[in-house]
DNA sequence: ATAGTTATTGCAAGAACTTGCAATAAGGAT
DNA sequence: ATCCTTATTGCAAGTTCTTGCAATAACTAT
């Protein structure tokens, strides 16, 4: 499945336009399947794309959260980082050495139907971010 | 009980030293009682110290949260902001129309129970925020 | 009270992020 | 193929946030 086949439909359901721009950043962050910074993402993506400019790195990273097609979550030290969207999961960090493990989606399921019937609110989103101490740090 | 009387003890018993700039922070953010922006912390903490600078200002919510007194939290555009530590809670935001709610931690209770066995990481974090769509984004 | 230690601050410069607006180009229609 | 509409971009300027370093002031010890 190619970039273009797969997100040009997904774009268009929603009355968006496929640019090259959107293109570059799409593949950099499906090649790279992890987190990754704004900047980072223009100084790869400028690589398909010499021409491609911050600020619309900037707004297309917030039009793909906002069509789901990647997830938005905060690091360690507090800072937005985009990845592709795939299977649900979320992150535990640790306060002190900023490790971080993922956690399984089904964890949180019956936490999220306790929150839609006592809050009345939807699909409550995934991807959060918990901080706490890792085993390591526990013990210094 | 006083701002000064309450907080001095704490940060000295970190090894943290009290100062004006800290003190006039710590008074706007305990008024308040809500979730405030660095830039309109500093505005306001300016009216008591008016040498207050805006990069104090942001040393000094990262030094507070550090040590709890203070809780971070983004909102629904994704900026930090931050408020006074107190009784332990959430936060649901709708993605559509910003609309936030809060949740009582004890409903995460057991949920951070499971992640601690799961995971082996101590003191998974308070103030998580959920975002989701409200009730009456839903019928739109 | 005074002096000494060093955590904390202000300054200045830089990096990261945002915004308005005119120019461009994607997709639809002819 | 060509034109038309308007979503999208680049540019330039502005705002927010960060960082190194020298000056300051909080606390300790005398
Ligand atoms: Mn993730
Ligand atoms: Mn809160
Ligand atoms: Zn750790
Ligand atoms: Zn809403």
């Amino acid at each position: 499945m190619t970039c273009t086949s797969e997100y040009v439909p997904q774009l268009r359901a929603r009355g968006f336009r496929m640019t090259s721009q959107r293109l570059a950043i799409l593949h950099v962050l499906r090649h790279a399947g992890t987190h990754l910074s704004p900047s980072e993402i223009y100084r790869q993506a400028k690589r398909d794309y010499p021409g491609l400019t911050e600020p619309t790195v900037y707004r297309t990273l917030e039009l793909l959260s906002d069509i789901a097609l990647v997830r938005p979550s905060y690091n360690s030290s507090g800072h937005l980082t985009y990845e592709i969207a795939g299977n649900d999961h979320h992150h535990i960090i640790c306060k002190q050495c900023g490790s971080e493990i993922e956690v399984e989606h089904t964890l949180l399921e019956s936490l999220y139907r306790l929150l839609e019937t006592t809050s009345g609110y939807r699909s409550i989103g995934s991807h959060v971010t918990f901080f706490g101490v890792c085993p390591q740090c526990q013990t210094s």
